[in-house]
DNA sequence: CTGAAAGCGCTTACAG
DNA sequence: CTGAAAGCGCTTACAG
């Protein structure tokens, strides 16, 4: 070993020895005991400073049999949303003095598998996870079977009650619909996601009853389920006006989905917001430096994240294994895309 | 503590017990020995599937005095640029058992050193810090000293011998003019980005160089520092329209500067791509999506980011505490926001 | 207010 | 091929 490499780790014993005391002396005032006369303090301070003492969490955590270490699980990292969603969940963390491991799954549930089997092996306090697609349910039992506190993000897991936060996703497809019927839209689509997607389905289902508390016919809503792309926006819009009555506006799952609506409705000769009213979810950053600007849900992503973090800190504290879900308010955020009142030109193309 | 908590957390005692052997013998077993005994072997993996026995990694490090631990800090999680070298740093390491902490210091030098403790003091190592603007020269220092290999991603840090893995800013900055020029620009001007920026400072140089060897007087050029987002893009742009001599073209400092310098084109009226030739630098995944689509110096970051998690993974391996830097290729991604040869219009502007 | 001792769950020589 | 013993760097009762 080369010189200064960690080997030669100062440890609590070269401390209590250059203060003249004992480790248990030093162990007291590390964690800053009341019990400690102030010369004595003073000294072992003195000591800690000189010598570049560096604490050993790994230590200290194995003797009290509980760790500082969190883990987060993310399905999708470069996706801005879900970026969010770690810079919130880290933040919280950090500030109760926990440090979060993070693994990016990339939507696989293998992938998930194992950093679920390293996090547990490391020992982690508390786990958040955004689940992959393909998640199988039973996924998290191993983890929630020893106590472990364990939070999911936005996805909920069947047949589990797995404490979740999320967004509102029924009453954000509502609000969208009712924005498109006050404008005078009859016809609405809902577009995109994928077919096997629990936020989909809620989202989805606040879309339809929106559309029955309006009296009109669900069954007419066209909504057939893509890839959460661009390409699959583009796709859902292609097959939406393919139809005998095309829809004059559209619900999209995502912002990213609408982004590829309104490439294909541009790709088209039609302007959105002008020719056809299309409104996202989520609110990510791009969404009010697209062009046009879009109309969206707006989700609080990183205040999500906070919550979910707090929602961990709290049953670790606690020793409670379970807790409420967090069900995050949205709102519609009015920009371009949806356009005003529905023209006279809509009234002709109908 | 309830039942089930982590408190009850099977040993390898246990196992030991329950398949008649020691736990030296179980440890062997554990590190997939050659040395034991099928017939053992057997045994002992049947008595950890049955009790359920999870492995302690923080016993382990404490024990062999070194940890599969390792620190990632990124200055801004949310940026997608860094996003994507967080992602691909976290896959290496992953790969290669090694479990990795992140901390996201949203360009604050005050939490990067906290992090910098925190994850000293839980062992890490080794690490990858793509640094908070603003770092002090000597943030590493410590680390560096007792021997934890650090590389730092995408930024330099100034006096210290750290090695640096990050896109060939000159090389980048330079096909974009060359690009411009070809097309028929005589007055480029470099846009955007902090003024204490090494990255900035990197590709101002190369940008510079390539005019000069173009036989064109720098001193021409306008470049003046601004925040380096869509605003500070359109400020920029602001200012050097408003030269006596403004120029037809522009390399941004990256993409989201060319975002706004595009925004603020379009805002006078001007199409970027035919009255004004734009050319940004990374290649975000927006930056195809853009309109016009963004011509720019793609970098692949993710595979930059694999590269530094190797760099340090190498480091840790053979114990060297050194490592070369690594310089990224870049190429030019031609779309359409730099336009064809220079139009009549634009001379006419001239 | 301070110290001696035991122990957290592993791994690592060292015997046999 | 397997076991007994020591020890990693801490914390935690327990004495004094």
């Amino acid at each position: 070993m080369t010189a200064g490499s960690p080997k030669d780790r100062v440890t609590i014993v070269e401390i209590a020895a250059a203060a003249g005391v004992s480790k248990s002396t030093v162990s007291l005032v590390l964690k800053g005991s009341e019990s400690v006369r102030p010369t004595t303090r003073d000294r072992v301070n003195a000591a800690i400073r000189d010598l570049g003492y560096v604490y050993n969490r790994g230590a200290a955590n194995l003797r009290r049999a509980h760790s500082n270490m969190v883990g987060m699980i993310i399905h999708d990292l470069i996706n801005p949303f879900c970026a969010e969603l770690a810079v919130g969940i880290e933040r919280s963390f950090q500030a109760a003095g926990y440090v979060p491991f993070i693994a990016n799954t990339a939507e696989s549930p293998v992938r998930q598998a194992e950093v679920i089997k390293l996090m547990r092996e490391q020992g982690v306090a508390g786990l958040i996870v955004s689940a992959a697609r393909g998640t199988p349910d039973d996924a998290l039992d191993g983890l929630v079977a020893v106590g472990v506190p364990v939070v999911l993000a936005m996805r909920r897991l069947k047949g589990r009650r797995i404490p979740v936060v999320g967004p509102d996703n029924r009453r954000g497809a509502r609000l969208a619909v009712e924005r498109l019927l006050e404008l005078g839209h009859r016809r609405i689509a809902f577009l995109g996601g994928y077919a096997d997607s629990v936020v989909r389905a809620e989202r989805l289902e606040g879309f339809l009853a929106a559309l029955v508390d309006a009296g009109l016919d669900p069954a007419g809503a066209i909504h057939a389920p893509t890839t959460a792309t661009r390409e699959g926006g583009a796709q859902a819009l292609e097959m939406a006006l393919a139809q005998r009555n095309p829809p004059t506006a559209a619900v999209c799952f995502n912002d990213i989905v609408a982004f590829g609506v309104c490439l294909a409705l541009r790709r088209r000769g039609i302007q959105p917001g002008r020719g056809f009213a299309v409104i996202g979810f989520d609110d990510v950053q791009d969404a009010m430096h697209a062009d046009p600007p879009l109309t969206t849900i707006a989700v609080d992503v990183m205040g999500l994240g906070e919550r979910a973090a707090q929602s961990v800190l709290r049953m670790i504290e606690t020793g409670r294994n379970s807790a409420e879900d967090h069900i995050g308010a949205v709102h519609l955020a009015v920009r371009e895309s949806c356009g005003g009142p529905i023209s006279e030109r809509l009234e002709k193309r109908a």
